[in-house]
DNA sequence: AAGGAACACAACCGCCACGTT
DNA sequence: TAACGTGGCGGTTGTGTTCCT
């Protein structure tokens, strides 16, 4: 770490203080006015320097710093070290339980609005938050976890329960503007149209039969999984994503969409909404008035149509949230009127948070105990939940894409938790159940339209996360218990869009039909492509755009 | 013990919003 | 109203440390 360096310097003066105070060649930074700056890590005279400035003059007017004070470092520089390493009041050290969970809470409210999240964490700062949160979702990747513990779905499920009893059916023409207004939440079909298109080049894109694309999406998008990984790219570049995942004017999203570019000119909220998507069919009546079914709209509602359509688009919300987030927010409105978008639930989650018990870290682990620990533990015990899945399985591996256009979207779930325990995917889908819960899909030339050939995918390099507590078994089966997801997690993958936009090269892209961490695997060892930024960029965009439903069949 | 992988963190970069002129 | 400066934010990179094989 650079400034260890520094910090090991304090005990006797470094050379290049003495020697050449603040500037290092090897570190010279944009010239300013005719000035060097330095970069890199900052000199412990510098830091004095810096903070005996500030006491002097209060922050703020960072540039001056330079001019005045004889620091060669620019503003930002500057204001970036006093905030996140001289201030007054800052909190070192390691997260604890409370701070990992409150960021977990944050993050599903918020996404990635690490300032703010710094603002409700006295003494940490956007820099440390989002360090660990990276940190955390490589992990969480790596283990094939969800991002968020199952409470935090839960609550979110729950919160979202008043949004879905209104999400309509998507019937009929509705023109843009209809679209933007409406509280279904849509699958832009143009996904699935250049699916197909793709068929005939792709060999291992499977081919798709006409049954309501929400339907199939649906049917996976309530898993755990789909509470993970969800990095908020700003709407701004899933914008431009979106332009290229749906190039043309061909790409018709259905209902009046000729093309998603029609929305790059237009406010980020909208084309959040065109992005959204629908229940295809309404819920189980008694289902929905027992509350016992629910829809998440994403953890990450960023994109989330409601959120904007009633507010007047502007400029300025693109990069910010739905004032809906806000406390101040009057949520029964919302109720009344539309659908409350998941960050509403998960907003309302946060500010009635579930009673104690219901979040307990275990704080063993000796390297970073708390939550994070706790969630890698889920992964040990979700591989040996494997034991108790099997039947389930193949429950689940008899629906018929009848069964999933039509009501599906309410039951198939259930056994997907259990199917956590396959060997095959890292993250312990069962290929058969996986593919049997995606069985309306079938692979051209292959066989992907009934049981999958277990060897197209043996070699798949299995990581096993090291877990230091117990996230313990019986709390996974009881959370199994209350909420059951569904998860074709190549629904929503990165190559999945790939494939949309005929960008498909070789059979990997397919793998993430299976899961992400294979998709990763896989292409590492076969195919050699890199699992670029892209990926995740379209991963992300796809997630914050779908919605997912929990069954929680068992919920009394 | 050595080498590589993974982790953790500081710092930088680019973009954007906002205020001032 | 446009141009400019400043501050803030989020994403990314680079590097030292720790862990694992």
């Amino acid at each position: 770490m650079p400034c260890k360096t520094t910090e090991s310097e304090e005990g006797s003066l470094p050379k290049d203080q003495c020697e050449s105070p603040l500037i290092n060649e090897n570190n010279e930074g944009c010239a300013g006015g005719g000035v060097v700056l330095k970069k890199g890590p900052w000199t412990s005279t510098e830091d004095a320097i810096l903070v005996d400035f500030v006491k002097k003059h209060g922050e703020g007017n960072w540039n001056a710093v330079q001019k005045h004070s004889g620091l060669f470092r620019c503003g930002k520089s500057c204001r970036l070290r006093w905030a996140n390493h001289l201030r007054p009041n800052l909190k070192k050290g390691a997260f604890t339980a409370e701070e990992e969970r409150l960021i977990i809470e944050l993050h599903a409210k918020m996404g990635n609005k690490w300032a703010r999240m710094a603002a409700h964490l006295p003494g940490r700062t956007d820099n440390e938050i989002k360090n660990y949160w990276n940190t955390r979702i490589k992990r969480r990747q790596r283990a094939g976890l969800p991002l968020y513990p199952p409470e935090v779905c839960f609550q979110a499920l729950q919160e979202s329960q008043h949004g879905q009893n209104t999400v309509g059916v998507n019937g009929g023409d509705r023109g843009h503007h209809d679209i933007l207004l409406t509280n279904s939440y849509e699958i832009p079909d143009v996904i699935f149209d250049s699916l197909k298109a793709n068929q005939g080049v792709l060999p291992y894109v499977p081919e798709l039969p006409d049954i309501p694309t929400s339907s199939m999406l649906l049917k996976g998008l309530g898993s755990p999984q789909y509470c993970t990984l969800q990095p908020i790219m700003p709407i701004q570049k899933r914008l431009r994503e979106s332009n290229e995942l749906f190039p043309g004017p061909s790409a018709s999203v259905g209902n009046g969409f000729s093309s998603f570019e029609q929305f790059q000119d237009d406010t980020c909220d909208k084309v959040a909404l065109s992005f959204g998507f629908s229940l295809p069919l309404d819920p189980d009546p008694a289902i929905k008035n027992s509350e016992s079914f629910g829809v998440i709209q994403g953890c990450h509602s960023l994109s989330n149509g409601n959120s904007s359509a009633s507010k007047p688009t502007s400029r300025a919300v693109k990069l910010e949230l739905p004032s809906l987030q806000y406390a101040e927010t009057d949520f029964s409105n919302w109720v009344a009127s539309s659908p409350r978008p998941l960050l509403e639930s998960v907003d309302a989650f946060i500010k009635s948070p579930p009673p104690a018990g219901t979040f307990e870290i275990d704080c063993s682990s000796p390297r970073n105990s708390g939550l994070l620990d706790a969630l890698l533990q889920e992964s040990k015990n979700l591989s040996s939940s494997k034991k108790h899945s099997s039947d389930k399985s193949s429950n689940s591996s008899s629906a018929t894409p009848g069964d999933i256009a039509d009501s599906s979207t309410l039951n198939i779930c259930e056994t997907e938790w259990a199917d956590y325990g396959d060997p095959i995917s890292p993250f312990g889908h069962s290929t058969t159940s996986l593919f049997s819960e995606i069985s309306p899909i079938s692979a051209s030339g292959s066989s992907m339209d009934g049981q999958p050939s277990a060897e197209t995918f043996t070699g798949i390099i299995v990581k096993s996360e090291p877990v230091d507590i117990a996230w313990t078994s019986d709390r996974e089966e009881e959370s199994t218990a209350r909420l059951s997801f569904t998860q074709p997690d190549a629904l929503l993958g990165v190559d999945w869009l790939e494939q949309s936009s005929g960008c498909i090269k070789d059979q990997s892209t397919f793998a993430t039909f299976l899961d992400d961490d294979f998709d990763i695997d896989y292409k590492h060892m076969a195919a050699g492509t890199s699992t670029s930024n892209q990926g995740w960029g379209l991963n992300s965009f796809a997630w914050n755009n779908m919605p997912a439903v929990c069954q929680m069949s068992d919920l009394p």
